[in-house]
Order: structure tokens, then C-alpha cells, then sequence
DNA sequence: GTAGGATGCTAAC
DNA sequence: TTAGCCTCCTACG
């Protein structure tokens, strides 16, 4: 299966494929030792497992490994059948049941956590659109609260968790949303919208996932209700706006722009993402 | 072979 | 707001 570059959607799925292996016993090794603590971990069942946008917990034994991916981490997922060899240096973490090893390389973060410091990094996230029923109330209040761009907003963790680069494009696109639109002129209309929308784009990506196809919001209905429109010809056809720049909108034809927003390249269309 | 960019985040100014 | 860090892959000589 296809690992790495993740929205709150691969973590998801990441999540979803460690739980497979619930209650398996793991030898965990850290070749560079390090990771401290992991020695307590080691040897323990993998009894739960536990994501929230981009970050992902796994419970061995008494202890959580945090994990954060950040843009490059991957895991490399192998069966056992296939020979073991050894870790490469850049390796952090190797994990070995009696039916799969596990590299994981290149996490912005790896951390043996309590269930208190948990607690506290959860604290500091926003809701998750992935979670059903998540409490909405406290991100629409602080979105709403800033002058900050929507564009800059919908990536802040802190506010929505899991919305990355991609989906904050293709959020705004779909919604026909000027990304520098201030969160002060958000109606609770179009935040309830955004956010439904970022469900769907984000359980859709999850399905991508787990069918080992890129990333698409090509085709998927849109929230006015409009027909899905066609995939657009070309190399780069998953997406509406997302690594599009110079090229058509699909919508109304003008020419999709990019710029620099929050420290990330933004893709919109200026002539119909209006509101 | 090398440069540059990529679905992220933090610390420091 | 910027620099810095993580690794992999593509485009370009």
C-alpha cells in the first residue's frame, strides 16, 4: 500500500491499517537509538490505536508512540515472508510482528508519550472532520473570529485538524471561495458547508488510500448540488485547481493562478471563486 | 549527477 | 515572516 506525504486522510487510513494488526506483539527497534523510552514499548501488544488529523498514536502495552509524518515520513510496510534486512540508518523505528516489519523513516516527530501528554497534544488541535459528530461550535467561533485569511485558516491545525495544501485548495474551489477571504466574513451558512465538504473530500481521500490511487476530488458531487464536472485532460487531472496553475478551470475557463500563502503554494480561480 | 520542489511544522526573529 | 529540518522523486544537463 502507498505511504507517505499526508493529509489527515492517510493518517487515517495509516490508523485503520495498524488496527489490522491489533494485539499482535512487536519488537520495536530504533537503529539510531533514537527514540527514548521505546525500550518499554518494546515487546508489547499493539492494543489501540488512535489518529487525529495528521497525528497518529499507537498504544503498546502502557505507552503511546506518537507519530507525525510532517511532509516526508512514510511508513515502508513488508510481510514477513520477505527477507528482513538491516535497517537502513535513516530508519527510526522498526517494527516486527510474527507477520510484518515496519520502517518508519523520516517523521517530523516519534515520541514514546503518557496517556496525559496525549491528552496535551490533542488539546492543542482543532476538530477533526474525520470524526463523527466532532464538536464544530469551538472552530466555527475561532474561524470566525479572524481576520486571518480562509485560505491561512483552514490550515491551521489548531482551528480544523487534518486539512492540508490539497484540500484547502480544493475546499475553496468547490465552495467558489476567494482564499483571501477574511474568517470574519465567513457565514455560519459557508462554515457548515466547508466543513461537510472537508468530510467528504477527506473519507474520499481515505478510499484513494486504501485502493492505492492518487489523491483525487475530480468527479466527486459538489456542495451546490451541481453535477461532478468531467476530468479535465492532462498529466494533471486529479485535481481542480491543485498544481494547475497556467491551466483552464474546469468552471468557468479563466486561468488557474497560484501564489504564496501561509509558507505553501496556494491554487485558486480567480474568476470564480468569487465569494 | 544535481537542483528543486513536494499532501508539514516549529523555533526564532 | 523566515530558516531550518525530515526524504523522495522528477526534470534537466
Amino acid at each position: 500500500m502507498r505511504d507517505g506525504m499526508p493529509e489527515g486522510h492517510t493518517i487515517r487510513a495509516l490508523g485503520d491499517q495498524w488496527l489490522a494488526h491489533q494485539n499482535e506483539r512487536f519488537v520495536l527497534e530504533s537503529p539510531s537509538h533514537s527514540v527514548p523510552g521505546l525500550q518499554d514499548l518494546d515487546g508489547q501488544e499493539l492494543t489501540e490505536v488512535a489518529t487525529h488529523g495528521k497525528h497518529l498514536f499507537l498504544r503498546f502495552g502502557q505507552g503511546w508512540l506518537h507519530v507525525h509524518l510532517g511532509r516526508f515520513g512514510r511508513f515502508y510496510w513488508h510481510e514477513r515472508t520477505r527477507t528482513m534486512p538491516e535497517p537502513r540508518a535513516i530508519v527510526r523505528v522498526r517494527f516486527i510482528s510474527e507477520s510484518i516489519w515496519v520502517d518508519l523513516v523520516g517523521p517530523i516527530a516519534v515520541a514514546v508519550v503518557n496517556e496525559h501528554q496525549k491528552d496535551e497534544i490533542e488539546s492543542r488541535l482543532g476538530a477533526d472532520p474525520l470524526v463523527k459528530g466532532a464538536d464544530t461550535q469551538a472552530a466555527r467561533r475561532q474561524l470566525q473570529a479572524s481576520k486571518r485569511a480562509i485560505g491561512a485558516l483552514l490550515m491551521d491545525q489548531s482551528i480544523i485538524a487534518g486539512i492540508g495544501n490539497i484540500y484547502r485548495a480544493e475546499l475553496l474551489w468547490r465552495s467558489r471561495v476567494d482564499p483571501y477571504t477574511p474568517g470574519t466574513s465567513i457565514s455560519d451558512e459557508l462554515f457548515e458547508q466547508l466543513w461537510h465538504d472537508a468530510r467528504l473530500l477527506l473519507e474520499a481521500g481515505v478510499r484513494d488510500y486504501q485502493a492505492n490511487e492518487p489523491t483525487h476530488t475530480v468527479g466527486l458531487p459538489l456542495p451546490d448540488g451541481s453535477s461532478p464536472l468531467p476530468a479535465v485532460f492532462g498529466k494533471r487531472n486529479h485535481t481542480q485547481v491543485y498544481q494547475r496553475a497556467g491551466l483552464e478551470c474546469a468552471r468557468c475557463g479563466a486561468l488557474v493562478q497560484q501564489a504564496e500563502m501561509s509558507g505553501r503554494t496556494l491554487f485558486w480561480c480567480p474568476g470564480c471563486q468569487v465569494l
